[in-house]
DNA sequence: TAGTGGTCTAGACCACAAA
DNA sequence: TTGTGGTCTAGACCACTAG
């Protein structure tokens, strides 16, 4: 452990505990000292040294147990953040120029697939959104997105002219739950001319079904042009 | 705000505000009340409405300032974790009986496109690791690493028959950063056969450059067999 | 410059799980 | 049973920044 006597507040405190684990001092499975040791060799008190440790055992570096005490993850399964973004912030923020066209709003009857991923009995309406993306003015992802009317109430297909649908549902029906599937799929013909890609090209199909406490919202099929990344790190 | 008057502990404050954000009673870009207020409200420290709200802000939805307050976030915009794992534990996780085969495994001198991504001058030598990974006896990802050799000193290549290599890694050479990319591609002949697929058939390729500090600790391309796909949630 | 959140202390009690 | 982390209090000082 370092032997700094320099103030340690509770980031320099995870730095160094991060240290050790890290540097192969402190080894998967390991058990290290109490809150209150660490907090002498600190020199601070426990509820320093805890928040210190809270925060990775949170990122999954340690794990943390009433009586058996810390010890070294074994397995410390990594996340990456994956962001669900503002379609057209995310392309701002990748610094292309963002456009958008409506291609079809109203009222469909929902397939029965969409039913059924939506947990609701088929043959029922549903509001059907299609709408392109582009990035400087080039075909970018294509939203293909089917909504419960009840969740949606006050959302005018007209409005869907000018604003993207996604602006308006994070403001008007945010989502508490979603699931995410993220696959390949060789590009459909109907889709693959608003890309302007040949048919069949590989490309990224991102589904999303969003829940709003227990009652679904909508079902989303974001379509991207082939060679698209999704991209995010550690 | 709700008002109860039971124990308010910082998990129960935590869950009455973020209702207050997402029943719309509290809107983006509205300013909520100061933590002094909030503890009088509740009946506790402002220690405990403080862990609350920064519980909140950490997870996005709200926006804190010095002297400005806390606002409540204007785009939300949320991150689904998705899992980095051990690859066959991933495979058990999903409910099949993990298998691995090592295809090949030893110096190779790098293609100038990986020693790029890796920050390295071409021309020198890495680590060539190919392996396949079963679900259930079928094929499911195609590994194909390339590592540094200074920084997975001690690795014997026999002794990968036997062990996956991220297995090794994670106990000897631990990653502090790393970028992760996917895309779609269409499966390449020499790979489509091991998956007992059509070659072209669209694929999920997940990239990884891993490093160690700043230091470049290794290239991971997986390749997933047709149809698999990446499942995440918030 | 003044007001807000960020952090720390010194203590206390409690919940949980290991011995 | 008992030791460990989880949480809370009442207070203090500080860092940042909006006005």
């Amino acid at each position: 452990m370092s032997k700094d006597t320099l103030p340690f507040d509770w980031k320099a405190i995870r730095r160094d505990v991060l240290e050790q684990i890290q540097s192969g001092q402190w080894k998967p499975g390991d058990k290290i000292p109490r809150e209150i040791e660490l907090a002498a060799h600190y020199d601070c008190t426990r509820s320093t040294v805890g928040r210190a440790l809270r925060d990775l055992a949170t990122a999954g570096f340690l794990e943390r147990r009433r009586k058996g005490g810390t010890i070294v993850a074994a397995n410390p399964t990594r996340k990456a953040p994956l962001e669900v973004p503002i379609l057209r912030e995310a392309i701002r923020a990748a610094g292309s120029e963002p456009g958008y066209r409506l291609l079809q709003a109203g009222p469909e009857r929902a397939p029965e697939e969409i039913a059924a991923k939506l947990g609701l009995p088929p043959g029922g309406e549903l509001l059907h959104v299609l709408a392109l993306y582009l990035a400087d003015g080039a075909a970018h992802q294509i939203e293909d997105r089917w909504l419960v009317p009840a969740m949606v109430r006050g959302l005018d297909p007209d409005h869907l002219r000018s604003q993207p649908v996604d602006e308006w549902l994070l403001h008007n029906a945010p989502l508490t739950r979603a699931k995410i599937e993220i696959e390949a799929i060789a590009l459909p013909a109907g889709l693959a001319h608003h890309f302007d890609q040949p048919a069949q090209s590989p490309s990224l199909l991102v589904t999303r079904v969003s829940w709003r406490q227990s009652k679904p919202i909508g079902l989303l099929r974001l379509y991207h042009a082939a060679g698209q990344r999704l991209k995010t790190g550690i």
